[in-house]
DNA sequence: CTGAAAGCGCTAACAA
DNA sequence: TTGTTAGCGCTTTCAG
């Protein structure tokens, strides 16, 4: 069923069945469009939104790009991207680029292939020059096709930006423990290459020499679950001297947790621990984690405002606020 | 820059160009080959998907539907979801409903007028008899527009549908729990007109009253955190004589755990609690969580297969397996 | 093997 | 106000 198909059931032109069906400007008179209207439902007649597309070259699509949607934190992100899309009457299409730089940069060439009004990228940058200079081509081409982009935790692109304040969040929070009593820290730091951790590590550590302080132990491992299971393993072998264990994000603190509390150490009389993010689904653990809360819906609304808006090139940093809770309980 | 540009500038027709370029049939002889590769990266030439489209009347588009991506057991399906259609190279439309049908029935109108190949719907349905049928009527539009379409936990619709054995998972459940030892039971139940959640409660029931008994207590409330958390401090309101509670989702599950810890009721010591879904993002609980683990993944990719595919409406159901933890250990 | 040209369904000048 | 018509960018017969 195409307009052509209404229009003659209507006995109009193609010109009036589209106004009154889609078109925004002059509407025609009354009598008209109820013909046109009426012919359209019983037709059931769709627009295709292909041919809108082409004749108007423009869509009312956005894209939106995480590393993975199974990752709560992702989730939340992209949960206030579809919000802010819902509003705006923008159709979302999303893709999981499963860490894979390819697969990212396939994807935006595919947005843009699609004419997409926008895009939001969401997730920390590995500092892998080959990739990142690959990446920065593509984020290159897709605004220059005209279309707006936003990154979130990612900076160092030549795009709107959205980050949260992850240095002095975590300085906040080195400062809190050490007020609470803890000493003697580890930081299960995550992976050496990832910007997000990276700047996590150093804003702990800042917090801490502000106290003349310094880390006991720093561990490297994996961004997830079961990197902050083995590191703190690692630590455990080791048999460091430490009183409080530093994650840097929720998800490798609770796999941190589960460690410790195989190997019989207790939380958080033993061993204080704590993280970063104030992933939702884990407020209810126990003992309940002490954390760095994230506006992420937030984030993720105004990426896409941003996104959309286009403008001179912004980055808006979130602040980020100590959430103690008892993983870190002084007796 | 169009395809037009590009055949101009290596000096062949459009459509010369148009075969090297993506047509899959006969392909020009080498040397015009190369001249329209290079014309087109010298123009930095993108296809128009719109375009393209539009001339094929088809498109490598599928849409998916969940009700809320922050929840993981959405978000698990949803990447199962992604797999597949990463695999297939298809891109993926994804809406969150926020549970309110219109915009599903909304989103899957878009859909139509995208002209996706086909689209999943994840979650289940109410049994709210209005929605119900305006859904279903889109759904059938959906389905005459000629696109593929599978649901996931949500029978009674006239496509192909992925269900877990939510029943026979929850039977089971209640046999082992019993076979533990476990007496006297208290169902939350989730709210009444959700399909699943009764399904869950009915199957706990069932199995229960192999054993010759029947649930002290059964409590309604919402499918979240929060209903769980206020569903257990009825029942603790309530006084009623329970030594194990099932909440029917994980979710849920954690929040009664929180509800109790509150209170001061020991689990498993006082009481055992046991969930359903077997989230990954809730594995490290403390106590850890029995559970019914379904395949959440699997299912989804399953799904997108099936609405792709097409042929005759199936159902396929996916086998539950209970996991013990310690939340339900007798001492 | 290659090119010309007719659409795909819709919008937006431009005329009437 | 309404209709005519020329594209939008690409694919695909159909000739050459």
């Amino acid at each position: 069923m195409t307009l052509l198909d209404v229009a003659q059931r209507a006995g109009v032109s193609v010109a009036t069945a589209s106004r009154v069906l889609n078109g925004g400007d002059r509407v025609p008179r009354p009598e008209l469009q109820e013909r046109v209207k009426a012919a359209a439902d019983e037709l059931g007649y769709t627009p295709n939104a292909q041919a809108q597309a082409l004749a108007k070259s423009s869509t009312n699509l956005v894209g939106i790009l995480v590393h993975d949607i199974e990752d709560p934190y992702f989730a939340a992100i992209a949960n206030g991207v579809m919000r802010a899309a819902d509003e705006r009457n923008l159709l979302v299409m999303m893709a999981s680029t499963f860490r894979d730089s390819d697969r990212e940069i396939a994807y935006l060439s595919s947005l843009r292939a699609q004419r997409a009004r926008a895009a939001v990228m969401i997730g920390s940058r590995r500092t892998d020059a080959d990739s990142l200079s690959r990446t920065a081509a593509e984020v290159e081409n897709f605004l220059n096709s005209g279309a707006g982009l936003a990154l979130v935790s990612q900076s160092g692109m030549p795009a709107h930006t959205v980050e949260p304040d992850n240095r002095s969040g975590s300085a906040d929070l080195a400062r809190e423990l050490v007020a609470l009593g803890w000493r003697k820290f580890a930081v299960l730091g995550g992976p050496e290459t990832l910007a997000t951790a990276r700047d996590r590590r150093a804003g702990f550590i800042e917090g801490l020499a502000e106290a003349g302080l310094q880390p006991v132990a720093v561990e490297a491992g994996d961004f997830t679950r079961d990197g902050g299971y083995a590191a703190a393993e690692q630590l455990l072998d080791r048999q460091a001297d430490v009183d409080c264990l530093f994650a840097v994000n929720d998800v490798m603190a609770v796999g941190a947790m589960s460690a410790l509390r195989t190997r019989g150490v207790d939380v958080p009389g033993k061993l204080g621990v704590a993280g970063f993010d104030d992933i939702a689904t884990l407020r209810d653990v126990w003992p309940g984690l002490t954390t760095v809360r994230l506006p992420l819906e937030q984030m993720g609304r105004r990426a896409l405002e941003l996104a959309i808006e286009g403008g001179d090139v912004t980055t808006e940093t979130f602040k980020a606020e100590v959430v103690l809770r008892e993983s870190t309980a002084k007796a």
